[in-house]
Order: C-alpha cells, then sequence, then structure tokens
DNA sequence: TAGTATCTACTATAACTATAGTAGGTAGGT
DNA sequence: ACCTACCTACTATAGTTATAGTAGATACTA
C-alpha cells in the first residue's frame, strides 16, 4: 500500500508516531506552527478518511493513533521521490546523499557500518 | 534557493534534464502519459512562473529550457523529505534506504565505494 | 441548575494542482 | 489570396490542501 502525505500531515503523524496515540489537544501543542484546533482536528480527520490513523473514543474525547507505521510512510515517500526524481534508480539518489551533504567523519564511519552489516540479500 | 516540484512538474523537468531544450510537441512525445497539447504547455508556463525553466522564442514555436539543475531539485527535494519524515537526519534515511531495498550485492559494493571517495570534510 | 469551557461535526474559503478547451495569430502550400 | 495546420494566450473546471469558523452536545463548577 502505498502511503502519502502532505507536509502538514507529515507534521501531524509525526507528533503520533513520537507521541503516541494523542487527543486534539496533545497534537495541537506539539506542533512547531500555532493552527487553530479545528484545523487539527480537521487534518486528523482527513488522516483517518485515508485510512492512516484511527481513533477511540474515551469519553467525550477522540484519541487518534497512528495506523500506519513510520517505516511504510518512509518507505513510500521514498521509492515515490525516488521514482520521480532519481529515475528510479536507489543509487543515483544515494550518489547524490553522498556527495552533497556536509557528512562528517563519523557519519561516514556509521553508514560505512550500516552498509557492511546491509542484508546480501533480503530474507524475502 | 528551494525547488519544490508537483509529480507532474517532475515528469517535464526530468524531459527538459534528460533531452535538452525542448518545444512543446517534443514534451509532449516523451511524457509516459497522453496529456493534451494544452496542458503540457500550461504545466510549461507554470514552470516558467516559478523560476525553473526559461523559453527561447525560435520562430514561432516557443524552446523550453530547465532553469534549474537537477542536482539542486534533488537536492531540495531530500532535503525537504529528510526534514518531514526522517526528522532532519540524512542517516536515518539511509538506514532505511539500506535496511528496506532490496539491494544486491554490486549495488552495495558501488555504494561502498562511494562512501570511500566520500569528502572527507567539505571544501565549504 | 445555570453557566462556562471544551468537544466533535459540519461548513467555508482561498490557494494550488491537474487537465484541457477556445480564440486568435501566423506561416506555408496551392 | 485563401485555407489549413500549428502555435501561444487566456480561460475554465474539478479536485486537493491548508486553514479555520459556527453550531450543537456534554461535562464540570459554583
Amino acid at each position: 500500500m502505498s502511503i502519502s502525505l502532505t507536509d502538514r500531515e507529515a507534521d501531524v503523524m509525526q507528533i503520533l508516531w513520537d507521541n503516541g496515540p494523542s487527543v486534539v489537544n496533545e497534537v495541537r501543542s506539539l506542533l512547531r506552527d500555532e493552527l487553530a484546533y479545528t484545523t487539527v482536528l480537521t487534518i486528523l480527520r482527513t488522516l483517518e478518511s485515508k485510512g492512516y490513523v484511527t481513533h477511540d473514543e474515551e469519553g467525550k474525547v477522540h484519541r487518534y493513533a497512528a495506523a500506519v507505521q513510520q517505516q511504510a510512510a518512509q518507505k513510500s515517500a521514498l521509492s515515490h521521490l525516488t521514482s520521480k526524481l532519481f529515475k528510479g534508480s536507489t543509487e543515483l539518489l544515494f550518489a547524490q546523499l553522498v556527495s552533497d551533504r556536509n557528512l562528517t567523519k563519523d557519519q561516514i564511519k556509521r553508514m560505512r557500518a550500516l552498509l557492511e552489516d546491509a542484508p546480501k540479500d533480503k530474507e524475502k
């Protein structure tokens, strides 16, 4: 299943992932930008209509929870970006990542370590 | 300068980057999806209004050319994605890239090579 | 028990995206 | 000289995103 989030939706999902199931005001107070209560509620309802969050009724409040994993969203976004701007090539994306950023020696070391452990050929 | 492209705009930019300066019908014929001539023209004009392409008049036709580099667009998109879904961490993104994809041994080898050459500490 | 605060549901609106039609100009063929 | 094909400019429309207001319900509080 492909997950596609707008910028604002991503902000909200991030909060749900980090903070766990939350009520509107919790989400609202954790957002960087100051949005109206109803705006946050609208975003949550949109996300729910897309199937990315669910809610439980808890007395009169609703507690919203992420219904998709962060990794799944990350994976979707990466493959979308790869296909749109990198001709479908993970390697091209990677090359850009490595060449362009100001990576520290430590980061490079850690990335190299990740590559060492990379599944030679995935279990699946 | 931050470059932000919609999906369709990215399709068109990709063609301009690959094909060089092009007239509307060239772009149109290179697009995967069959769009009306005027639709393609509209996209080009939108891109021009955003400053991402320019055009030269060539007799009665206009020849459109990318005004931003592909690398710049890639860089923008990557850093946007990093900030939106990876908490600003290139390493997290990289980890997802490595763990999630079914990378072949060869790809891993090439990626490792890229890391070897990685600028220890950028000139800048 | 009346008032106030807080919820959700529903509605609204402006901006942007995706797609395309119509109108009017011009160059080239006959 | 006229017609046809093709070009750009302008306009149109439906869908999505971002943001928020209003209304009506409910629960606590004095």
